[in-house]
DNA sequence: CTCGCGTCTGACGTCAATGTCAGGGTCCAG
DNA sequence: CTGGACCCTGACATTGACGTCAGACGCGAG
């Protein structure tokens, strides 16, 4: 497929994709013209680099990692492995983080309602 | 306090308590050379705002949700209330996103454990 | 008084992922 | 074979929370 098609289909841009090739997390055949093709399998590729980036890796990270993903049946590299093991745990701490975050908010919520129409004080949604 | 002593006890950087400033988080009565003076219940001020960046709110929106804050003895205005309730979700949107996120790199280091010395398969930490 | 550190304002630099635009080829349906 | 939709490269623009620097002033110790 063409770089608009995988761009639909993984629900990114195709701004997006040509970043994501010059940052080495994807690769292309060119077609006789220079155009890009991509088989089905790089939707799924895609979709997981997305989930990388959602989960606050940047490029060069995704790019250390991605060997781990690509070839889990060799010995990747033991950086790769360390590197994928340390954010897994920088995503512990922040879910951690968030979980403060959100007590903090709903200790706020609470004591606004309170004050306010007294309205669904603790009726669940 | 002034704001070297006011940073340095919340743990951020002076230029960031004058961001907070100029984006109306953070307010400061002057001396009269004009040097901004803090009581002490801004550290906490300035660390509850930290956690609120830290959770992913931007300027504008911690500015927003402020009054919530301040005043929950008062009725603040639907649109905060508002606000906080949709950032509380969004946070909640976010942590389930780093719990998938969590799982698949999970998935990989295990792949990537069985494929290597197969040391430390299933022992905990 | 002065030395050195803290503070002031204002402005430009940064970084990363992406938007956007320009100027030019490609491809296919009609 | 032509028009419109798609693709190419290259480059500049954007956003947000700061870092950093310059030039000037404030302040307390010695």
């Amino acid at each position: 497929m063409r770089i608009g098609e995988l761009a639909s289909q993984a629900g990114v841009s195709v701004r997006s994709l040509r970043y994501y090739e010059e940052q080495g997390l994807l690769s292309s055949t060119r077609s006789a013209s220079g155009q890009r093709r991509y088989t089905d399998k790089e939707v799924e590729r895609v979709r997981f680099i997305q989930r990388l980036y959602a989960a606050g890796l940047s490029s060069r990270t995704i790019a250390e990692v991605l060997p781990c993903v690509e070839s889990p049946s060799e010995k990747t590299s033991d950086e790769a492995f360390e590197r994928l093991v340390q954010e897994r745990e920088r995503i512990d701490r922040h879910m951690r983080e968030l979980g403060r975050a959100r007590e903090a908010l709903d200790l706020l919520i609470d004591a606004n309602r309170a004050h306010r129409g007294l309205t669904a004080c603790v009726s669940p949604v």
